[in-house]
DNA sequence: GTAGCCTTGACT
DNA sequence: AGTCAAGGCTAC
């Protein structure tokens, strides 16, 4: 997010960052893209054929995807909608493994609705960006051995500091850019709560991982053009005049853990969210000529008024209400620019465009934008929040473990800080093993996945400690507007 | 209906 | 001209 993309600028201090693929070529490389091909179906396990609607997928889970959406096939489950599907029993309940498809990612609007042949479509983008992260990943792996927790450095870029300038015409409206789902938050890694052992590694960075493919964030971002009913269709309690792919959210299958689906529930509307939001900020601009903010200062409010969504998510959290309004304030000011960063990184995996990243409003601002006229420490904010996007779109993470991973960042902080040690406690717990059972449940092909998760929050963490060092510089030079929700968390962590 | 192989064509 | 992710074809 914009808002915490910003940072220091008065310590000097850079942050290498890597970018990795952003123009270079990643034409293949000697090792590489074969490799690819050695990985297994996340919907079946069968071996993979190359990238299929979003994502690497075996030949069968393909054409499977492909005559469903084509013949706008309906199925249903004989069953309780929880089938196994493997190699070998995947013929057994096409609902199943059709919702398999959808949740680990297979993009619906990837199917043609002309069935023109040939050609390319606007994932090329991604699955090249998705080799990159592979090819690195593997080119560290081939450097340190097997271990790679940590990565290597990275470029560093100096350059003078200066605020974003008034020209507002730098960004651009987004066209078909439907709404993103809530936020999330990070957490903490390194003795956190989570109960992850942090493998050794003392900071948090970039490091390829998982023998993942491709993310997924639910076919929300883009609409298909095919009939919108297989999203729907499992939503027996649509929000909204949207109502995007979530096949797993709403009907219960057995196979989600309890607490997982009462926090899908309670994801925000984000169409409201971002109307709200957007017409905030445009009683701001119509304001008489001096009274304008700056475009830093747009993004303050934007960033203010995003937080204020996350208070009232928050507040309506299972396990949070029940706290008492002082627990709930010390984890909130705990937490806050990290479910702040944790919102923007999740936005940006679903915009899935590494030249751009996409505002709450659904603005757009170029890469080059930023590196221009962000000024560096902002720019290496918004480059390592970036660099999260691809690796957390590398290992696949779905909507549920988003809003899990939320959730765990809400409860971070360790109960001896809390009244209600018990509640916060258990939260945790409960939380921790249903992230768990899903992962393990959902993705028996990478064990490690609930492990993995949790290391990224580690650069959560960081990014969001980095943005409030700049979020203070930036205060203390008068540049953050007044009567900010952000200043008083700030204020309020460091009292 | 499934899934392996074939053809197509925008993009590099 | 080569790549590779779309759609198409067809034996099973």
């Amino acid at each position: 997010m914009v808002y915490k993309v910003g940072l220091d600028c008065s310590t000097g201090q850079e942050h290498n960052l890597h970018i990795v693929y952003s123009g270079s070529r990643c034409r293949r490389m000697d090792y590489s893209y074969d490799e690819d091909l050695d990985e297994l179906c996340p919907v079946c396990g069968d071996k993979v054929s190359g990238y299929h609607y979003g994502l690497l997928t075996c030949e069968s889970c393909k054409g499977f995807f492909k005559r469903t959406v084509q013949n706008n096939k309906r199925y249903t489950c004989t069953e309780n909608q929880g089938c196994k599907i493997d190699k070998t029993q995947r013929k057994r309940c096409p609902y199943c493994r059709f919702q398999k498809c959808l949740s680990v990612g297979m993009r619906l609007e990837a199917v043609r609705a002309d069935r023109m042949r040939g050609g390319r479509n606007k994932f090329g983008p991604m699955y090249k960006r998705d080799r990159a992260l592979k090819q690195q990943k593997k080119a560290l792996i081939r450097a340190n051995g097997i271990k790679m927790e940590t990565v290597p450095p990275i470029v560093s870029q100096a350059q003078s500091d200066y605020t974003i300038p008034n020209n507002i015409h730098t960004i651009h409206p987004v066209k078909n850019v439907p709404s993103n789902p809530a936020p999330m938050t990070p957490v903490e890694y390194d003795r956190g709560p989570y109960g992850v052992p942090p493998l050794g590694m003392t900071m948090p960075n970039h490091a390829p991982l998982s023998g993942y493919h491709y993310s997924s964030f639910q076919s929300r971002t883009i609409k298909s053009e095919y009939p919108d009913h297989y999203t729907n269709v499992h939503d027996p309690t649509p929000a909204g005049p949207y109502v995007y792919a979530e096949p797993y959210t709403s009907t219960s299958p057995p196979d989600i853990p309890e607490v997982i689906l009462k926090l899908l529930q309670l994801e925000p509307d984000e169409p409201q969210v971002k109307a709200r939001i957007l017409s905030c900020l445009q009683q701001e601009q119509s304001k008489s000529r001096h009274d304008k903010l700056s475009m830093f200062g747009l993004m303050c409010k934007m960033a203010d008024q995003t937080l204020f969504s996350i208070v009232e998510w928050a507040r309506s959290c299972i396990y949070f209400k029940e706290l008492e309004v002082s627990d709930q304030m010390i984890l909130l000011q705990n937490c806050w620019s990290e479910l702040l960063v944790f919102d923007h990184i999740y936005r940006q995996m679903q915009h899935s465009k590494e030249n751009s990243i996409l505002l709450v409003t659904g603005q757009e601002i170029e890469m080059s934008t930023i590196s221009t006229q962000a000024g560096s420490t902002l720019n290496n904010l918004v480059l390592r929040a970036q660099e999260l996007v691809i690796l957390l779109h590398s290992l696949q993470v779905d909507r549920q473990e988003f809003v899990c991973l939320k959730f765990l960042i809400l409860f971070s902080l360790d109960e001896k800080f809390l009244e209600n040690h018990t509640l916060a406690k258990s939260a945790q717990e409960k939380l921790n093993s249903a992230l768990l059972e899903y992962t393990m449940c959902h993705y028996p092909h990478c064990t490690d996945k609930y492990r993995l998760l949790l290391l990224r929050l580690a650069e959560i963490r960081s990014i969001s400690m980095q943005a409030e060092e700049y979020l203070y510089h930036k205060h203390l030079s008068g540049e953050v507007p007044c009567n900010n929700l952000l200043i008083e968390m700030l204020h309020a962590k460091r009292a």
